[in-house]
DNA sequence: TCTTCTCTGCCTACTAGTAGGATGATGACA
DNA sequence: TGTCATCATCCTACTAGTAGGCAGAGAAGA
């Protein structure tokens, strides 16, 4: 109904501005005047900015791990795989003006600000996106066209930290022709 | 004398705010009650926050790059270098309780909610550390240490993200553990 | 009527920042 | 040496603005 609708669109705004400004920086007035209702309303949606961010990172977590599970089930080269997952941090970035984080990483930034039960939900999503990787390269290796050195488990955490990484800089020196360039050179190191 | 003790007393506790909980959940208040002055003393050193910012990355920009070029002159392999500029980060990493980022790491989050001075100064240090790398892989790709795949400024940039990223993510999940297991990786990456 | 949703209007806590006074060290001068 | 003015530093006390959140009224559909 409506308040699905209104409900979609405060979570919208709200993963907007926190992938532009970060978790602290983005208030409930912001949002108010995004979506075009009163403050108060927001509350009776979301009690609380916790109850918000935990939604928020709950719809972000099924949703990016949703399509990454998509690209895995595909019949694909590794290679595909692994750059269809670069791909999709490349797409948030691409999303704006180049102002934008992926959530994950902006609220991992302020994690320590973060209530206990949110800082969970973070590790959970960098565990699974690393799970996800090691499958991809899992993959590569077996089929001979990944041939980096290493064990496999080290080589998924630092593609994820790379990546996450190279959102964050890129986003303030060289944008997304920078991103490309570290997902392309990123690729000449796997195939090794 | 004592107004410079206070005045540095002031940077280190914003400095240590600004790894653990971000720019903006950081406030005279806290800076406060980590010296023992008053919050208007603080302002009297550091009229506006913006004036903090500006000089706290200043100082760790003139510090971090004189360590870096300290280890660049020594007639060390590329090796040593890469490693001795990877340990930079970590050490920062342990020197808390494991929840301490990198400063610039921390505001380049934050970057959209930054004065343009203080974006422009969060570019400069990235670019100065990619400089700095590419230095360092010059010298290894010459020497015949290095033979990974690519060009310099593309390995320069994935390395800086890459560290960047760990940090982060090894903040969140893993710890100093995952970060050093990161730089181990990256360094059999490089030699190719 | 009951439920769902959004509103007005408010609260307390906290933010950065300001005005102006107290303290205390320094240095010039007689 | 004693006195006085200056200056840096830190203080108390305050401002305006904004944060998250709450109570309760009104609207509107079932």
């Amino acid at each position: 109904m409506n308040s699905i609708d209104t409900r979609t669109q405060i979570l919208d705004a709200a993963q907007d501005l926190i992938q532009r400004l970060g978790v602290n920086a983005m208030s409930y007035q912001d949002i108010s005047e995004a979506v075009g209702i009163r403050k108060a309303s927001i509350h009776y949606h979301f009690p609380t900015k916790d109850d918000l961010v935990a939604a928020l990172l709950d719809r972000y977590h099924d949703y990016f791990l949703r399509l990454v599970d998509g690209i895995i089930a595909q019949p694909d080269s590794a290679e595909i795989k692994l750059r269809r997952y670069c791909s999709l941090f490349e797409a948030t970035l691409s999303s704006g003006n180049g102002d934008k984080a992926c959530l994950y990483g902006m609220v991992g930034a302020e994690l320590a600000t973060l209530k206990h039960y949110l800082v969970d939900r973070v590790t959970a999503f960098y565990r699974d996106n690393e799970d996800r990787l090691v499958r991809i390269l899992t993959q590569g290796k077996d089929s001979g066209e990944f041939g980096f050195a290493g064990d496999i488990r080290a080589m998924a955490t630092s593609i994820f930290s790379l990546l996450e990484g190279g959102f964050l800089v890129a986003r303030a020196h060289g944008g997304a022709a920078q991103y490309r360039a570290i997902v392309e050179q990123l690729m000449r190191l796997v195939k090794g």
